[in-house]
DNA sequence: GGGTAATCTGACCAAATGTTCAGATTTTTA
DNA sequence: TAAAAATCTGAACATTTGGTCAGATTACCC
């Protein structure tokens, strides 16, 4: 079967399972990025993980699962790798920190990030439903910090949801758009240099827009 | 033949082949942007427009052609609908209606948009070509007439392609990603007010950004 | 109204693709 | 080491899809 019981408990042991399912999902997302989601076909996976197709399909049963499985190890490391906000360090280092953290990723990981944004423009319900549940209750807090920032008149008031739109647009257009970003920049492929100037730029942006001194 | 002789010099006459050409183009943009490019289907685009499959092959002869002349009628409208910058009205003036237009198109054609975003997304190569030979030769105009408003005084110096790429970025999210921005705001579909929002918002930013006062 | 060009369309085809499956092979357990 | 569980895989299948084509129909011109 698909999702074999575990011998025993320790499910370790299985770490041919966990060996192929990481080759499998890493070679499946740049897939993914490269060819656009619908046109990444399981045979092209297959041959770049250097696997039989019905071997791909033992561990992941349908395209859709593999790209479900895709889209929750992409969502994952994003959870993992973009710090929350704390009030105490206010909203200069927060920003800074969050701008810089969200373009890194887009640098490191271009792939997730080109996936995720073709989930996103797609309309795949399991992005959506992540937002839903993830990302609502996450602009809550933020809000509640900005507005004490605010308060304490260490930045001007802003609308949070658009102050967000506005950074999650900024930061990834660098790795979604990257063909656009290239052609105007004239270059062949960016370079650290490169997301560092945009991470200069955007965060004086932001900051001005917050009414925060650089 | 698919591409038959003109009866005439008066190719007006064969406005059968005019109308038919202009649904077919319509509804195809209708669906690549609900569908995304790769999973839609000739079928489905004759289905909408309410032809036969064949028929819609009769106008254009693969579904690459279509996509290509769905492209250039999106491409040739943003020609038209978006306005050079002219240095005597200054910076504020011609960025202020620079962004206004960008918005205006995300709101009153969202489909075009979001076609256009999956192409680039999916570096479809008609559109990088056109952005090389367009986007680059207009970039060098705008960054001479900035050059000009900076020598004046008029803006405070900044990176010309940055400004561009951001403006790109923050005027099409509303459009491209409106899943997103609709989980995030909480409603089921954005309203006049919002995108107004949004340009007062971007405006705000981008002036900021260039050191205009408000 | 007759003839020609243009348009239309049902039927068909070849290729591609997601998925299944039976049986071979390997790994783990007892 | 033998049984059992897990993994692997070539081959096959059903469906979908882009594209073709011959013949029917309609529009246009003289």
């Amino acid at each position: 079967m698909t999702e074999p019981k575990k011998r025993n408990k320790d499910q370790l042991k299985s770490h041919i399972r966990a060996q192929n399912q990481a080759l499998i999902l890493a070679t499946a997302e740049r897939v993914f990025a490269r060819q656009g989601l619908a046109k990444t076909t399981t045979q092209m996976i297959a041959d770049e993980a250097g696997l039989p197709k019905a071997n791909v399909h033992y561990y992941y049963r349908s395209k859709k699962d593999l790209l479900e499985a895709v889209l929750e190890s992409i969502l994952q490391l994003w959870l993992d790798s973009v710090s929350q906000f704390n009030v105490e360090d206010g909203p200069k280092a927060n920003l800074t920190r969050y701008i810089s953290q969200k373009i890194d990723q887009s640098r490191i990981n271009p792939c997730s990030s080109k996936v995720f944004a073709m989930a996103l423009i797609g309309e795949e319900e399991f992005v959506l439903e992540f937002l839903r549940r993830y990302f609502v209750g996450q602009l809550q807090k933020e809000r509640e910090i900005i507005d004490q920032w605010v308060a304490e008149g260490l930045m001007k008031p802003v609308s949070v949801e658009h102050l967000f739109i506005s950074m999650w647009a900024l930061t990834q257009t660098y790795a979604d758009f990257d063909a656009q970003v290239k052609i105007l920049l004239q270059k062949d492929e960016l370079s650290e240099a490169d997301f560092d100037e945009a991470k200069q730029f955007v965060t004086r942006m932001i900051l001005g827009t917050c009414g925060i001194e650089a």
